[in-house]
DNA sequence: CATGAATGAGCATTCATTCAT
DNA sequence: AATGAATGAATGCTCATTCAT
């Protein structure tokens, strides 16, 4: 009973915190940070506006936790992915072509992670996003690095290519969610993968 | 008389103009628009509020005269480099040189800008802000167009790999304008640029 | 309990919204609509100013709802007594009679009325407000017309003179609650009713 | 010279009022006082505003003067009037005659005068409005009472009848401006006399 | 636990008034 | 005398946050 009654309590609370969130998660994505108001959270996620802060401290927390819970979602299917990859090549599609499908399926939180990511720019992000990020970041240079070392890839600057590689995922996606008429991930996914192997240069 | 008088007004009014411009540029790239306070913007201008409401209708109508002044500004350095690039790829180089240097030049507007930018994609962004990047997207795609024509650039989707092209620069600013370590924007330039050319791939 | 719960709600809610009511038709009497605060209003109410905006949208709705308040117990109390009169000259009576001691009993409201009765002839009147008046134009008017008919009033312009009575009833209670000292009511009605029935003509 | 000089400073200090003084009445009347601004007063007088203040030291004062103004010419059109009118009826004819027709000649003033003067029974008055009101009040007074007095009037309360004869033909001419379909201002006049002098009583 | 009424700090905007030219 | 740029106090309204029920 004891343990069925913490259960309980337990799943009660996930419930709650994980319908909040995506409440959160939509009325960010719409309005953005600053316009969206913890009334309209609450409205959507069906809860009282003071219950929002039962489970979390403050608007700023939420939207983190918004945040959070994207990012580490989409480097958990990253890092599966990584694993099944057989060389570097085929981990840096998989690079590319995870946050693509991850993203196509989360454009809500695509909106408010690529919003949040204007911040850093703007030197106000908060630091736990920017560690997330830095992270990525690493990850793919240890893919480049591999691959340059094995002569898959030719020889760079690895870090600063594994941001321009980083980057240009972001932006394409972005082009890609900002026009929805291409309803096909695939494509972009090959062709922006081409495009990093091989440039636009005459062949 | 009269010229001078009305020339002396014409400066006043320019110089207002002005100093109210660069106090609302530093402020928005602190705060962001909704965090920026007129009050603020008019404390940094060393004027008093009402005067802000003298020279622009609004809040909403300063940031855009940010993002005017500055896009226009870079659109013209960038169409006299452009004229006087002898190839498409020396055209193609221009295009990032510029936005690298400009960019580099004006930081805190690149701030502005790129938050802006990222309004784009949650579907806000002002009509006006669009289409002057609808803009620049085009004159890319008519130097990658030309070049692919004369076979100075491989065949490929010429409006799509436009936008990477664009969006790639945009990204690329981004970290060297977030890490400003790196105080030599010469080196991201050809360094972008051959990544653009020629990709990751094994030579 | 549901009730109970319900009935509790209800109850505040209506306590708070008089509440506020009150004091705004205490001040926009005071100070008229442009000159009175929400500052004012709260503090008079002893809410705080949030709060004011929790019951009514905007201050001019706050004062429409003053207005409609005080007009339509008006017009209750008028049509009661319409009923219970036997004749047209007793109707009459009631109607002049009934005016003057319901805006003797709310000077405030009084006040508000005839302030807002004054836009009315700048033509910047509420199209509801506006309305209201009319209908109560209206009663008087079919007072008359039956007067007319049955040869206990004589022959006239019934719209025209309606208006005529109806505004001079107004003008006297303007005069009656400018003029304090006399604090009988009953010797204006009458003698305002002997004034329309026979005027000042010689007998 | 000297006196030709002050001449014309008189004149062109004259100009400059009334043009101020005219421009003022038309923004009020249209806007009332508290949405009238200084700026669109200075602009339909096509003066610059700080020459607004070296006529009339603020906005109240300002107002004040339109309705001085107007007011001091309606009482010496109805003076002229009312010694030209051979005996009481005529002269009470011609106290609402003339009023009817000065206010339908001065629409824009009318607008204004009704308004102050609802401000009479908020009790904010300007006090020289109310002595202006009360002086008017008493010539109606003692035209009645010469009346009373001849046997052309009936016996009755005059004072207060006097007043309500005063307010009711403001209330009529706030009709007739109101509803501006009746563009023959000869008709209101007399039939207003008409239940002056006999109600609506049957004969 | 959940609620939602209440709070009050905060902000964009307006406009009467002043004063240097 | 005339101007109009500058001022800054004033105010309607919003919304994150709190807390009594």
């Amino acid at each position: 009973m004891a343990v069925a009654g913490r259960t309980k309590r337990q799943v009660l609370l996930e419930f709650r915190t994980t319908e909040i969130l995506e409440a959160a998660r939509t009325v960010f994505a719409q309005h953005g940070f600053a316009a969206a108001t913890i009334d309209n959270i609450a409205l959507t996620a069906g809860v009282a506006k003071g219950t929002v802060y039962l489970y979390f401290p403050s608007k700023r927390d939420l939207f983190l936790a918004c945040l959070r819970e994207g990012v580490l979602a989409l480097h958990a299917e990253l890092a599966a992915e990584l694993r099944a990859a057989s060389n570097c090549q085929a981990r840096l599609h998989a690079f590319i072509a995870v946050r693509f499908q991850y993203f196509s399926r989360n454009r809500d939180f695509f909106r408010i992670y690529y919003t949040e990511f204007s911040q850093l720019v703007a030197g106000n992000a908060q630091p736990e996003f920017q560690d997330l990020y830095e992270q990525q970041a690493a990850v793919l240079e240890s893919v480049l690095a591999d691959g340059v070392q094995s002569g898959l890839f030719r020889p760079c600057d690895v870090p600063g290519t594994a941001r321009l590689v980083y980057d240009l995922t972001r932006a394409a996606l972005a082009q890609h969610i900002l026009h929805p008429a291409a309803e096909t991930p695939e494509i972009p996914i090959d062709s922006l993968y081409q495009f990093v192997l091989k440039g636009i240069g005459p062949s």
